[in-house]
DNA sequence: CAAACACTTCATGAATCGTTCAACTGTTGC
DNA sequence: GCAACAGTTGAACGATTCATGAAGTGTTTG
């Protein structure tokens, strides 16, 4: 019997076309989700949810050297998923925008609900 | 003078909790973001935003080897990006929800916007 | 039931990532 | 200006991740 299938249907023409996307903007939305991809640079983040920490402050808070926050907040930086801000001799970092904020809680909501 | 700043202030009285967040949540939101960030299994997510594909059209499309494509759609498939059915021979992949199509429009918007 | 097809899984080597120590830069207070 | 404080950067290392070929599983067709 000749039941043809749904996808010999989609085959039956070549190669279906890949939607246009711009190569730069997903090699840059791949690079913001590879920054937010670790526990502890998303644990930066939480903190950051909750307003305005200080290098030394997130080192406290987390049991962690100095220099681990800094280097893990300077990948955070270089996608754009914090900000940061001089006050005396210390540097203040928060989330860069409510964008940020809010692809944290849909994440979280998702890893949730499984 | 003694101007103290905001940063002292937050300071003073020792370590600032970290906000209470489920550590199995962190660790599946970590590991949710690090399927998404990559762009070759990015390119795979803007296919199927566009409905059902089967693997040899992907590999097929994307100019890349079954096996190669395979292991890209499995760990899409171990954090929930995707969902999976058997048509006849061919297995379709899909969004796994509207949720991941959502967070995958969001970080490309975020990219775009830089 | 055997061959063909459509994948998946395993194993491996290459590349990338994350942490840490040491050295460096910038700011404040004496 | 110099010592102390706050943070960044560089380099080295182990740990993870990614792509790929070979072998294995499940489904259909003759």
């Amino acid at each position: 019997m000749n039941r043809s299938t749904v996808a010999e249907e989609l085959h039956a023409h070549g190669a279906r076309p890949v939607p246009a996307i711009d190569t730069a903007a997903l090699e840059a939305a791949a690079s913001f989700f590879r920054a937010a991809g670790d526990v502890s640079r998303l644990r930066l983040l939480t903190c950051l949810q909750q307003g305005e920490w200080c290098v030394t402050e997130l080192a406290e808070s987390l049991g962690e050297g100095l220099s681990t926050i800094s280097q893990r907040l300077k990948v955070l930086r270089g996608e754009g998923l914090v900000a940061r801000r001089r006050d005396g001799k210390h540097i203040l970092y928060s989330l860069a925008d409510d964008h940020v904020a809010a692809l944290l809680a849909a994440a979280l909501e998702h890893a949730r609900e499984r």
